[in-house]
DNA sequence: AATGAATGAGAATTCATTCAT
DNA sequence: CATGAATGAATTCTCATTCAT
């Protein structure tokens, strides 16, 4: 259990059985919500799915809406692991700065449908859920913000490199985002590599030569 | 009145008066549909809003969803007369492809609610309505993908051309998309001027130089 | 038009149009009624079927109900009409009464939807006009009565008189009613014969030598 | 509850929880649908007469359809089971025959107005539970038709019986059916008395002559 | 802790009727 | 007289939430 989901109470004091519970929950909530949406879905169905009954559903969640901020927040809990799992700013290069690329595009096409869920259903939550979540972003979008600041050869200002986080990150979610348009046209390596290629030629790197540098 | 909301049957025979109450109800409903979602405003705000009864509304149109239709229809129809205007395919320049690119974020910062209204509704309409709408989605990005193609001064794979207009897409959207992160650092000129500059850059274009030789 | 349509208040004056136009609308609804019901018909249905518009409906009627009025009392006046003419109580004789029946039962076979229109849906209309209805039901009992008590060779008490009578009505409107069931068992002559034999058995009449001697 | 109403879906899971509640809700809606007929009677009516919420009501059903169905097989299964156990084919004999008509037209009676409802609604069912319903019809039919048969001193054509039973099923309901004119000319002794007459008389069977034989 | 029956506010949709043109 | 757009009360059905067992 991340520390956020302290934000919804229980009534079930046991906190072992809650993880669990809630774990089952949002497993069960992605599925239905994959398929039909957090508005269609309703509590019942979601109850089911997750194998309990729907009084006990509400033993630990107030209302529908927790379900969905602990769904939005396991989505990004998953990506924030993974990604910083990818990063190692130890030894810094180019090279290191492809592969924290190509490991979050590996990561968005295996997540695609939880970040569909996300980028749809965000805004049904409350202000402050709302903002919870959205900080969340931003601070993955920050680590990739920090992986080209650190790994560029040369200096770059906070605004573009800022600019060049948020187009890679979003450039993951569209492959899952359009998916329809776009795997009709590459896989997903060939999508991986263009993207990486007018990447780097956008940040006047001859790839080829660095990569010789650093071999 | 596009021709396509014909697909949406009225009761109502005139059709100068269809238009005139379509449009209201449009215009109202992307209010509602701004400030709540789809999901979360009633039909009879809409027709409130609208500025006629519940019944009235109910003349229009057949179902809630028709409301959803018509607005993501009269959206990307309002993109696609835009972004029609802003192409001159005559004089094909890079100058001209930044043009067009420049119109299109302007447009997007226009448009920002309505396009967040698409991208997380659309998902909402039926089989046939969706795949409607998405085929528009896929004409606009076509549109820049040909400005692409045309303007460029060297020659481009037409994959290639894709993925470039399909990052072109979703960066104008994610100006309004992702709003309160982006106009925090960035003014639309800045934004505009910088991902015109990365776009050039990945592209191998020296911005001055090219000028310099157009002029 | 009958003399009980005035009724029914109409704002048009001119009479023959009133009742053209209420011909029309008792034909369409007629045809509305025997597909899905009166509850089930929509003013604006009737409206349509009959040629005309929802205004001009209203121009004609004050409430749907009058349309139910119009269609009952259309119904039983055509009965009414068909069974005097085929009533002669000039010549009374068993034959003439089984002649009287058997037209009777030929009545109710072409008319057989119409008649369960009048089952079904005469309790929708309200005390005063069901009550003027139901009056016109008795009153074509009576006329069967009447027939039975003038053309059969011995004294038949009142009581039973219109016991048979009612029995003979209803067994008339049992081959609309109950079609599915007879239909498939007996031709309309095979129902009427065996009916009639019946009849005639029960008011202990050997109809061979009754005929012999009228003959 | 009759094995017959496992066709409607209820959400809730105790058995015999559902059957108390639908048994209310018959009860319920038979009262109203008397009063105003199904159509004009509303899903709210029938929760609150029978004693629970909107909302309650739609755990026990699917649709208001499904109440009309329990109703009519309610209605249907009563007349089913009296009249079972009116009939004794082991000792067939007339006056048999005459008990178990006697039996039917004093439940007639008894379930007038329900009967009424049935032959007014039945219709509004949809194509299937319309057929299981009149299904149910043909068998009470059938039960007739057998009774004749057997208890009959003479044989008489499958036919024949058939248009008996109908014609005695048919009497049955009409004394509920016609009650404004039945109702004021006899009582329901006389009426038995004089269809039963009437009955055997055309089945040629001299009743003293008969009795006297059995006796 | 778990269950699931009960609740009722709320939502979409329909349709008889009116009335200005 | 004829039209048909406008109206809104009424209706069916849903579903998040509660609470007694």
């Amino acid at each position: 259990m991340t520390q956020n989901q302290n934000q919804i109470l229980s009534s079930v004091k046991n906190a072992e059985l809650v993880e669990k519970r809630r774990n089952q929950m949002i497993k069960g909530a992605i599925t239905l919500f994959k398929e039909k949406g957090f508005h269609r879905t309703t509590t019942r169905e979601i109850a089911k799915e997750s194998g309990f009954s729907i009084g006990t559903l509400y033993e630990y969640i107030r209302t529908k809406e927790d379900v969905l901020f602990l769904v939005c927040d396991a989505i990004y809990e998953q990506v924030h692991e993974r990604l910083e799992s990818a990063i190692d700013l130890e030894n810094p290069s180019v090279t290191n700065l492809e592969k924290v690329v190509e490991s979050y595009f590996y990561l968005m096409d295996e997540m695609q449908e939880e970040v569909v869920i996300m980028y749809q259903e965000v805004k049904s939550l409350k202000k402050d859920t709302k903002e919870y979540v959205l900080q969340k972003e931003r601070d993955m979008v920050g680590m990739l913000e920090k992986v080209i600041v650190t790994c560029l050869p040369h200096e770059i200002s906070k605004q573009d490199a800022e600019l060049m986080a948020n187009n890679i990150f979003i450039q993951g979610q569209m492959w899952g985002f359009r998916r329809w348009v776009l795997q009709k046209q590459f896989t997903l390596k060939e999508y991986i590599d263009r993207q990486i290629h007018y990447l780097m030629a956008s940040l006047a790197i001859d790839r080829t030569i660095v990569k010789d540098k650093e071999a």
